[in-house]
DNA sequence: TGACTATATTCAAAAAACTGAATATATATT
DNA sequence: AATATATATTCAGTTTTTTGAATATAGTCA
């Protein structure tokens, strides 16, 4: 393998490299969202979730798609989520902590979100 | 999940957000080496790679074991590399670059090295 | 003990990543 | 057109990472 492709390898794994980032592509996982879902289920400020979003689609792990005023994110490859699953479970091997395991993300309506698919899915506790 | 346990996640993926390390890591997932093998194999100084070693043991990827004046390396567990190789299918996907899938790392014997592994093991091309 | 070899550590300068603040853009609605 | 809402971008200050240089430590052998 050559060095721009240990490059680009490592690139991929710094684009990983973030709490909020993590965060996102878990939420991600679970159904695409627009960025204010992300913005009230991340509790952050939507500047920020826009740069980390824009990071996340620098390095090609995400796409988008425009509906309206809104602008819907989901992964770029279904691969992806089991990566981060497995890397967990690597992570668990290495640690002993096996907390990492279940990634515990709300779903649309289930958060005080007003972004359609929220709306679309009241739900009742 | 926790905040916490998303960042032991993010730490582990910055511990491989580093073309080097990643290189260091293939290395070891052949077999184990010492320092002098992989400066002789990553063409790196010494004290350079003992510093990327440090990274990559503080993250718990790698353990070692000491016998004379040599130190040997080694994936602190196997599933490190089915990860690597996980991840690398992954970019794959993404990108399309089929080029990351060989790792091409020289055996013990085939460099310039004059470690006991590498005397043990003389090729003749 | 002293010399030699393999490895580790410390320090500092440069480069890169992070993040808050301000502001810009784009679409929808009236 | 004016306004409102969702999202994106730019800039600057701070922190972290990277990497070269110098030096320290530790084991071996004469």
């Amino acid at each position: 393998m050559t060095e721009e492709a240990y490059q680009k390898q490592s690139q991929f794994f710094s684009a990983l490299s973030h709490p909020v980032r993590l965060r996102i592509l878990d939420i991600l996982t679970q159904d695409e969202a627009c960025v204010c879902h992300l913005c009230a289920t991340l509790q952050q400020r939507q500047a920020y979730v826009s740069q980390q979003l824009a990071i996340l689609k620098d390095a090609g792990l995400i796409s988008d798609r425009k509906d309206g005023l809104y602008v819907y994110y989901s992964l770029a490859d279904e691969e992806l989520s089991l990566l981060m699953q497995k890397a967990r479970r690597c992570l668990v091997d290495l640690t002993g902590d096996e907390s990492l395991l279940q990634a515990q993300v709300p779903r649309h309506g289930e958060i005080n979100c007003s972004c359609p698919k929220c709306q679309a899915n009241p739900s009742k506790p």
